[in-house]
DNA sequence: CAGTGAGCGAGCTTCCGCTTGACTT
């Protein structure tokens, strides 16, 4: 029997919370919300006010029956979900599904997880705030019928199987249209100029004094008349002025701000850093990994004071408080920070090692003092021009902050020149002139969102929740809207020109441009998908449909308005626009007509198919009419990074050489095709595929895929373990994660305790009888 | 999991946000 029963939601902050509270007080947790609206159906009964279907959750039902049993014993229900709307409605749902009293039951919160916290949270009790839980229930029925009624249009109008929300459907969104921007964006040129002077530096050595023109040339033309100006020019210093400045330390991480610098820095995915913090964090040694809050607790802020007065002394500390500034944050936790900030590194893993150096670094910097910096300007006249050449240098006088960390950048900047301290020089001098580079140089084009920027940009918007950042993107590419993918970039050429000892010398040099590493590029289903919403559900997809309904759900959470009345108010347009578009809308294909074929005249087009975007050469129907055409058209898929919006004639004309018959190997044709997983020969109906970067599709001759062939059966024939004469369906397989047993195009895995090469048919099929019969086909991670 | 692209129809798909394991051909 215990006295007071704590319900948390997560187990980690349980177990910490157990500790301060001692003996009379058992600490259990929820595992996030207990209940939520019925899976099938809308969960919502529309014509009754909007009442909502709630069922406890399956994977939930064990917890909650646990926390019923102790509930009643309890004498005391703690309930310690988070500050939030969000933790608001847990609170309430394990009040209604626990059927706990009124009267013995405490609403507590907590924003940071020190015993002061809690202990204070424990003295200042106070009631369920059924606003916010209304709130949340608005929140819940606005997404779900939006989500619930818009899909299904896509289903019909579309594709099978699509989905549409008020999350995922702008994450698409910023993705497309970025893509579009690429593509249209045409880069411009100009000449920068840079020249380098000799100089004596203190000890009377010569050293190089770099500057730059602060205006470019557009044309090659200007360019060379400026060169043969400077050709007898006479370069003197006319000012030098120097100018003090100041950095300050980035504030603490959030989870959107972790997730950036992570990918960054490390080069970390959004949902691996997740998967490393969430087991820094069940270690005990990082606050809570997903949160919108920039503030530290007090007990932090100390400590860190403490670990920079030892470590680097008191000149370089700073008491920072942040304030948050991200739409629409809720702050229930503190900032990512270490537990035990006196710690600069952690046992684990070499991933955890670094996720928690990187989380440190940033915490103590935040409570450190600024860098400061000394940025010095010296102009320099041309005597046969009024232009002016600028050197800048830039001294460090106090590292402050920067000693431990600085944030990075996601644009990579264009001169990089690292201004570091300039030579001694004074006004009047005259120097001389080594040599005038002048380079060619394009204008960026907009850059592709990784998903550490895709992140960023949704917070800005206000879009999505610290929890859903890494399940929005993988929901995307889930979905086929969205590819990760890496992109060869393409050669271009620039010109030089350099003036060197009175004479000009022009160059033309290449350079690779546009190469993409790990970007988010949409794909044809998701421009299909994208600009259909946008023409039939404009108010959804809007940027700012977060923060406005958000500013309602605010209200509602003032006890300013009836959550059902918002509702109401939203449901009646919108489902008018669900009917409309079902019933008047066209069925979006995409499809493009690029010309016609050069020798046979037939219409080539692209459009998105049932298996995806393809190619077709030649039409269904005969000329206008509806009749089917004698000779049926053919089809070929697009490739990977090709799209039906870029696509030209030339490279659809290049889809229609293959698949290619190369000839007969026992007594069976061989071809050769591109499928989804690349090239391949096909024969017997078996697939060998093609080397990369070894075999052409378009040029591979017979002997070479007979080749492929054999070297593949060789490969197969190792794999096998074991066979069994009685039953050939059994085999003990050496597959990636080990021998198993394949059986009816299912696989079993074999006990540790049992060798694969001494398994007898009998010990298989008692293996093939107990084991899971899961299907190999692959499915979608989805719950 | 690779090839396909006539048409019909049954049955299915789907949201966002709060939490962890289970499990991996």
């Amino acid at each position: 029997m215990v006295e007071n029963l704590v319900i948390v939601e997560s187990p980690a902050k349980a177990k910490t919370i157990e500790k301060f509270l001692g003996k009379d007080f058992l600490v259990m947790s929820s595992f996030g919300h207990v209940r939520d609206l019925e899976k099938k159906g809308f969960g919502v009964d529309i014509e009754n006010n909007y009442t909502p279907k709630y069922i406890v959750s399956t994977d939930k039902k064990k917890v909650v029956t646990e926390l019923k049993k102790l509930s009643k014993e309890a004498k005391t229900v703690w309930i310690a979900s988070d500050e939030d709307r969000e933790g608001e409605a847990i609170a309430w749902h394990l009040m209604e599904v626990l059927g706990l009293d009124v009267a013995k039951t405490k609403r507590i919160v907590f924003h940071e997880i020190t015993k002061e916290a809690i202990l204070k949270a424990i003295e200042t009790p106070r009631n369920l705030d059924i606003s916010l839980v209304n709130a949340q229930q608005a929140r819940r029925v606005l997404d779900r019928l939006v989500g619930f009624e818009v899909s299904p249009v896509l289903w019909k109008k579309v594709k099978p199987a699509l989905s549409a929300g008020r999350v995922q459907s702008v994450a698409v969104r910023l993705i497309v249209e970025r893509e579009r921007e690429i593509n249209k964006f045409t880069p411009t040129s100009a000449f920068r100029v840079t020249a380098i002077f000799k100089v004596k530096d203190a000890n009377g050595k010569t050293v190089d004094l770099k500057a730059e023109l602060p205006q470019r040339f557009n044309t090659k033309e200007e360019t060379l008349a400026f060169l043969e100006q400077c050709k007898n020019a006479e370069f003197s210093i006319a000012d030098i002025t120097t100018k003090p400045s100041r950095r300050s330390p980035a504030a603490p991480f959030t989870t959107s701000t972790l997730q950036q610098e992570a990918s960054r820095k490390l080069g970390y995915s959004v949902s691996q850093t997740m998967t490393i913090a969430q087991r820094l964090y069940e270690n005990g040694k990082i606050t809570y990994m997903r949160t919108d809050s920039v503030n530290l607790s007090g007990l932090a802020i100390n400590t860190a004071k403490e670990t920079i007065y030892d470590t680097l002394g008191e000149k370089y500390h700073k008491v920072r408080q942040y304030k948050t500034k991200a739409k629409g944050a809720q702050e229930a936790h503190e900032a990512i920070r270490p537990t035990y900030i006196q710690n600069n590194s952690v046992d684990g893993t070499a991933q955890e090692k670094r996720l928690y150096e990187l989380i440190w670094k940033r915490t103590i910097a935040s409570q450190m003092a600024d860098a400061e910096l000394e940025k010095t300007t010296v102009t320099i006249n041309v005597s046969t021009s009024d232009k002016h050449f600028v050197a800048t240098g830039e001294v460090l006088k106090f590292d402050g902050f920067l000693r431990v960390y600085l944030e990075s950048k996601d644009d990579e900047e264009e001169n990089g020149s690292d201004a570091g301290l300039l030579p001694p020089v004074k006004v009047n001098d005259v120097l001389d002139m080594k040599q005038v580079d002048c380079v060619q140089r394009f204008s960026l084009k907009p850059p592709r969102y990784t998903e550490a920027s895709l992140v960023r940009k949704l917070e800005e918007q206000g879009i999505g929740r610290p929890s859903t950042y890494a399940p929005i993107i993988s929901t995307i590419q889930n979905r086929g809207y969205v590819v990760k993918e890496d992109r060869e970039g393409v050669e271009r050429q620039y010109d030089t020109l350099t003036l060197k000892k009175g004479e000009i010398k022009e160059a033309t040099k290449t350079e690779i441009t546009g190469a993409e590493k790990s970007k988010l590029f949409p794909t044809d289903i998701g421009l299909v998908v994208n600009d259909y919403l946008i023409k039939n559900f404009e108010m959804i997809l809007n940027y700012s449909f977060t923060a406005n309904v958000e500013a309602q759900f605010d209200e509602i959470a003032e006890g300013e308005r009836e959550w059902t009345q918002m509702i109401d108010e939203f449901y009646h347009p919108f489902h008018e626009k669900v009917e409309n578009a079902l019933q008047t809308s066209e069925k979006a294909n995409a499809e493009r007509i690029l010309g016609n074929h050069p020798e046979t005249g037939k219409v080539i087009s692209v459009k998105i198919g049932r298996y995806g975007p393809l190619a077709q050469l030649g039409e269904t129907t005969n000329g206008d009419s509806d009749e089917p055409a004698e000779e049926k058209p053919q089809f070929a898929s697009l490739r990977p990074g090709q799209s039906i919006e870029t696509i030209t004639l030339e490279e659809a004309l290049e889809l229609f050489k293959l698949p290619r018959q190369l000839g007969e190997y026992e007594e069976k044709v061989v071809t050769v095709a591109i499928g989804r997983f690349g090239p391949y020969v096909r024969h017997d109906s078996k697939f060998f595929s093609l080397e990369k970067n070894v075999d052409d599709p378009l040029t591979i001759q017979l002997d070479r895929a007979i080749e492929l062939i054999e070297v593949k059966r060789e490969k197969d024939r190792k794999a096998v373990i074991m066979t069994y004469d009685e039953d050939p369906e059994v085999r003990v397989l050496n597959g990636r994660f080990g021998p198993y047993i394949s059986y009816k195009k299912k696989n079993y895995k074999i006990p540790k305790s049992q060798k694969p090469e001494e398994l007898s048919l009998e010990e298989c099929m008692k293996i093939i009888e107990a084991g899971p019969k899961k299907a190999t086909r692959g499915k979608k991670k989805s719950k």
